[in-house]
DNA sequence: GGTATTTGACCGTG
DNA sequence: CACGGTCAAATACC
């Protein structure tokens, strides 16, 4: 067993380095479409192999590392709600019900208020909250957000919104479901100015804040967390496709949702969880991509971040610490 | 009047 | 049964 561990670990630094060799490759030649779908489609493959390696070793009992369906049914389209795509994520074992461990993505972010609003909060999506409910343990409300076009164009997409208790600047966003809007509409806060922004998009700012009713906690909290948004950018498709592609190859990766999964046309991309590229043009800083599915108990992100991740370049860093938890890859020397 | 938010109720899951 | 997530009526704002 331990051989057979030694060595599937060995393919999966191997995969995994290359994945990442690949997509710096890609950084480079981000703009040539042609050229990036081809070192996505490797860096996918790459993924995936090491993925099903993970999958398999890590948790014997469900390894489904055969060629699993990928792209979960057309959900979208006909459920009436978004839990499904969880269902499509993992259904191939449990099948039948519906689950609420969505795999999901979460980014811990970190706003100064006491200076204003210093990042950028908006993802270049429309978000309309749809819920508020206090978490047991937590000092503050969550508050959950859907995609404003989720009836208009079915776009089921949604997210959490938390604010730290112990770190009051600090909001854990959740993003479920991937945005298949195509929200020309966003128009992306481009350039995001570094500084405070202000966080209201110009054109169509639809998400003023009308509920004058809330309290200023929760204004801020909305103010904030809903709009809510990195850098520059990019979360989902926005306008440029290329950076749609990129995302949902990334997205679709899952990293722990260990489906194969070839790349799927933005329109009907339902990936189950978006990958932020984060920030600054190229996947700059990275965040911390977490998918987490009844495997990984918990997604923690664990930086903060928007200011300092000291980590690489590459998003993919991440997975690595998070992984770490699971397996001994010391000795791969990850660092990117 | 249309759209967004608030908030209690409802429902599924563990 | 408790908790988290969503629904939907009521309400607020433009």
């Amino acid at each position: 067993m331990e051989n057979a561990w030694r060595m599937e670990q060995k393919t999966l630094i191997s995969e995994l380095t290359e994945g990442m060799e690949l997509a710096k490759q890609l950084r480079v030649n981000l703009g040539s479409a042609e050229t990036s779908e081809v070192l996505l489609r490797r860096i996918l493959s790459s993924y995936e192999k090491a993925l099903l390696i993970l999958n398999w070793s890590g948790s014997m009992g469900q390894a489904q590392a055969s060629g699993v369906p990928p792209e979960s049914p057309i959900s979208i389209n006909g459920s009436p709600r978004s839990e499904d795509f969880d269902g499509a994520l993992k259904d191939n074992q449990d099948s039948s019900k519906k689950r609420k461990t969505l795999p999901r993505r979460t980014d811990k972010v970190k706003v100064s208020f006491e200076s204003g609003l210093e990042g950028p909060f908006e993802d270049g999506y429309s978000w309309r909250k749809y819920g508020q409910k206090d978490i047991l343990g937590a000092k503050y409300p969550r508050s959950y957000y859907r995609c404003t076009y989720r009836n208009t164009q079915n776009c089921w997409a949604t997210k959490q919104v938390q604010r730290s208790d112990e770190d009051p600047s600090t909001f854990e966003v959740t993003y479920r479901g991937t945005h298949t809007c195509f929200n020309g509409s966003q128009s992306v806060p481009q350039p995001a100015s570094p500084e405070k922004h202000e966080h209201k998009l110009n054109h169509h700012s639809d998400n003023h804040q009308k509920g004058s009713g809330i309290n200023n906690e929760y204004l801020d909290n909305k103010e904030i967390a809903s709009p809510f948004s990195f850098p520059t950018s990019s979360l989902g498709c926005m306008k440029s496709n290329d950076y749609c592609f990129s995302s949902l190859m990334l997205d679709e990766n899952n990293f722990l949702g260990g489906f194969s999964s070839s790349f799927i046309p933005p329109a009907a991309a339902e990936s189950n969880f978006y990958y932020i590229s984060q920030n600054q043009m190229n996947f700059g800083d990275v965040h911390n991509l977490q998918q987490s599915e009844s495997e990984l108990p918990e997604l923690q992100s664990a930086n903060n971040s928007v200011a300092n991740s000291p980590i690489l370049n590459l998003d993919f860093s991440i997975d690595a610490a998070e992984l770490d938890s699971n397996f001994p890859f010391d000795n791969a020397g990850f660092s990117f």
